[in-house]
Order: C-alpha cells, then structure tokens, then sequence
DNA sequence: CTATACTGTATACACCATATACAATTGTTG
DNA sequence: CAACAATTGTATATGGTGTATACAGTATAG
C-alpha cells in the first residue's frame, strides 16, 4: 500500500480505498523500494483487457500477468477488486469536458452531455457491465455532474429539480449505454460461425407469443419491431434520440409552465 | 433435465434453456425416478435467499444445501446459474396485471405501470443485481412489455415510437429502481454498529469539493442536497414523480404537436 | 549501522460453477 | 416377468476466483 495514508480528517477514511486514490489521498511513501507497478498502470491493464475481452476477462490474476508480475503484487497498490473497478470507471470518465459555447441554448447542450455519456460506454463496452454502488464520489466523475448543472444553472428549478433532472438525463445516459452493449453482443454473437442470421430470438418469439397472449405486442414483433431483424443500428439511433427528445420537451413543457406563472 | 425437450422447431432450441423452461417447452419424462426436487422449488429457494441475504448469497450451494440436496443435483433441473438468474426474474414479473379501467387516460395508466415494476425492485432488491442480457424473451417479462403497449395503442405513435416509449418507460423504472436499491443499501450501513450518521460521504465530500473545480455541484453539496442528510425518503420520492412527469410531460408534448398538424 | 517500512512473491484458503462417473430407482418394452 | 433405458441424486474432481498471510529482499530515516 504505497505510503502511510496522509489523511488528516476522519471521514475521509470512510472513502472506499479507491476514491481516496482517485482524490490523490493516499501520498508514496519514501522508504522502501520504489515500485515497479503503479496504479495507473494497473487501472491501464485492466482496461485494455476489459476494452479487448470483456469485463469477464477482467482478473486479478489475468491484470497482474499482463504486466509481468504476480497476483497478489497489485493489492500493493490496491486494496480490492472493487475498488480496482472504481478507477475504471473513474478513468473511463476523464473526459475532456467542452468549453461552454454560451450561444447554445439548454437542451443542445444537454444533449452534449448525453451523447458524451453515452460515448464512453460505446467505447467501453464493460462500462455498464460495473454494478452502481451509489453516488459518484470520485473527481471525474464528479465532473460529470457539475456539468449538467451548469447548464442548468440559470433555469428556474429548485436545487432538487435540478439534480433529479441530472439524475434522469444521466440515467438515460446508462439505459441507453446498456441498450447499445446488448446490441452489440447480440451481432457479435450473430456473426458467430454457425449462427445464421443476425436477430437471435426472433424467430422462436414468433412461434411462442399468441395474439390472445400478447395482443399488443404481438403484431408490433410480426413486424420485426421488437427483435430488430434488419439489425438496424439506425433505428436504434433513432430510439436514442426518441427518448432523449421526450424528456428534454418534458423539462420545456414545465418551464414553459414555470415562466407563464401557471402552477 | 427433466425429460427430453419436447421441442419442434429448431428455432425454439435457441432459446436459453431457462427460457425454455418458462415457456414451459420441457415436457417431464415418464421414466425414472419422480424428481423430488422441482425447477419452482429451486427458483423459491433462490429468491428466499436473495430477498433476504442478498444476490450475492445465492450460490448454486447455497440454495441446494437450503433445499436439503447437494449442489449436483440443481443442475437436473436447471443447465446453469444464468438459467437460475433468469427464472427469478422471471418469476418475480409473474404479476397481476389489472384489468384496464377504460375511464382512466393514458398518462395515469402508464404511471401504474412505472409503479408495479418499481414496487417489483422494492420488494426484491436483487433485482436490479441480476445484469441485462438483452430483450425480454420470457412469458410474465413480455406482459410487462405487452401492457404498456395495450395503453398506447390507439395514440398517434409509430411502431418504433411505441417501443420506443415502452423502452423509455421500463428504463427509468430500472434505472429508478437501482436508486432505491442504493438508498436502501446506504441506510443499512448506516445502521451498522459503529456508523455514526445516516449518510455515508456527505461529510468527506464537503471537504473534497471544492467551488473552483465544481462550482454547480458545490452550493448542492453544501445545502445537502446531493448527499440527503436527512435520509429522507419522501424527497426521493419526489424525485421519482418529478423524472417520471417530466417524461410523461414529453410524450404529451409530441401528440400535441401531432393532432395540432405540426411536423 | 540499525531499525523501519516498503516491495514483490509464494503459499494457502475458502469459495465458486460445473464436468464426469456411478449407484439407485423407475417406467417401458420385449 | 425380465431386460433395458432413462432419469435422479450423489460423490468426486477440475480449474477458476478473490484475498489473507508469511517471507525475503531493498531502500530510506534516524
């Protein structure tokens, strides 16, 4: 555990082992060998093995070797696997976060922060596999929120609107993360040696699902909505904007109210 | 494995096998000794243990050893844990659907429809444990889909936007779902033995944060809003009308605009 | 120089999902 | 009825996991 903690108050022990990491808590200590391995090479490791293969992939075992060391070296560095995945995650979001264009109204720039969400999980497709433990509580992530709510700043909404709103947007953000990462397995899986066709269940929901059954859902999957046949990444592009496009006339809807005195 | 499948179509051998079984496409055989186990018994079995000692506490040994067999034998009724994880879902989807009150207009039948699957998260907290594997393709889990789209049907909406919107709609009840899961998690910790206070971080954030790097999120952390000192819960709640209006809100908007003739 | 604190390693443990082989049990078929 | 075949529950074994612990080597502080 490189270096005797430096770490005047209390309740910042209470921070996972990780989080005191990511907010720079934990200072090397100057005896002893100076490591060979260092965090950001473990976190590097982990992802490019995670970016490659999958978060399954993902060992303490499998992380060490691919750095030329043993197992237990990296708990030298860090104190579990879980706090391993919390700088993961915390990498993934260092984000170059856009300067303002004050020109751009609220909802553009929400859907920049949207669309940039969603890319780190496009380019990380373990990203959404990591189970939320809670609230953000590392720097960048952090970020992630402040942002949002600069947007938001001058809106008239209360301090609880404003965050549940954040809340929401960043909560599409991750449905739709995890909508993008089925996609993708699915037509990984589809190009799979014997796999003959791109769609995996469609046809034995057809054979299954009765009119009597499901009588709404039952055209809409003869249509090959439901199971996207053409395996259209368009349409799925168009799901996105759908459902960001909802909320963000939702959030318009209330303002408009708000402004016009009504409610 | 209980009996040979009694399976036509090739297509239907895709399916996992416990969506077979939910489908309830493997026949029991006539031959050999009745099974004294059964798939709901082991299904029952997972969930007690889940409901009350968490995800993580169901093991292939943990729930076999409760039922009284070996750890073996699970696996005559069930091909793999995926399979097992899948049935609990299933079986906790297994809900009431309520008749239709034909008065009611679409935005109060799709709240209760948000409700019933967030009362499913609250009532079982492993639920949102258990990670996505890509569309729903399991009886009770495509009535959850069904029903939602039984309340859309007569609005002006195309296929896609349909689902779209039932997509919308499930996310946020899964995404609302994972919040209460955290909520409820932070409060048990809280009552550990030598946890002094109901929130977790909210005293190391304030010392972390500072107003340069996050001047939006920092006036939030300072009045408590982010971290809810209070423990209250009723606050949250107001978060989980306040996202679900602003999207319902959205939806009203766009029919608007469409019996309106706009775009 | 000595004591101390750190590094990387080797070993060990408990647990996990699951493949396989086997004895016991039952229904079907000759 | 007897022989067969299918199915059940079990015991055992394999290769994986995260991590606790003890140890030898090494660099710094006093």
């Amino acid at each position: 555990m490189s270096g005797n903690d430096g770490i005047s108050d209390d309740s910042l022990e209470s921070l996972p082992h990780g989080a005191q990491i990511a907010w720079g808590l934990v200072k090397p200590s100057t005896r002893g060998p100076k490591g060979e391995l260092s965090v950001d090479k473990i976190v590097e490791a982990a992802i490019g093995i995670a970016d490659r293969e999958g978060l399954s992939a993902v060992s303490m075992n499998r992380v060490a070797s691919s750095l030329g060391f043993t197992t237990m070296s990296l708990y030298r560095y860090i104190k579990s696997k879980d706090d391993l995945l919390l700088l993961m995650m915390e990498a993934a979001c260092d984000l170059p976060i856009p300067e303002e264009p004050e020109g751009a109204g609220w909802r553009d720039r929400l859907k920049a922060y949207v669309g940039l969400c969603i890319e780190v999980m496009r380019k990380h497709g373990w990203f959404t596999d990591i189970p939320i433990q809670g609230v953000p509580i590392t720097p960048n992530n952090l970020k992630l929120v402040d942002w949002p709510l600069r947007v938001l700043r001058d809106l008239p909404l209360t301090d609880y609107e404003k965050m549940s709103t954040v809340l929401l947007l960043s909560g599409y953000s991750r449905f739709y993360g995890v909508l993008m990462r089925d996609m993708d397995r699915a037509m990984s899986a589809g190009a799979d040696p014997d796999s003959f066709s791109g769609e995996k269940y469609g046809a034995a929901l057809r054979l299954l699902m009765t009119p009597e059954r499901y009588p709404d859902l039952y055209p809409l999957v003869e249509r090959g909505v439901y199971t996207e046949d053409d395996g259209n990444k368009d349409e799925a592009q168009d799901d996105f904007s759908f459902g960001l496009d909802r909320i963000l006339d939702g959030i318009e809807a209330l303002l408009a109210r708000r402004s016009s005195g009504e409610k």
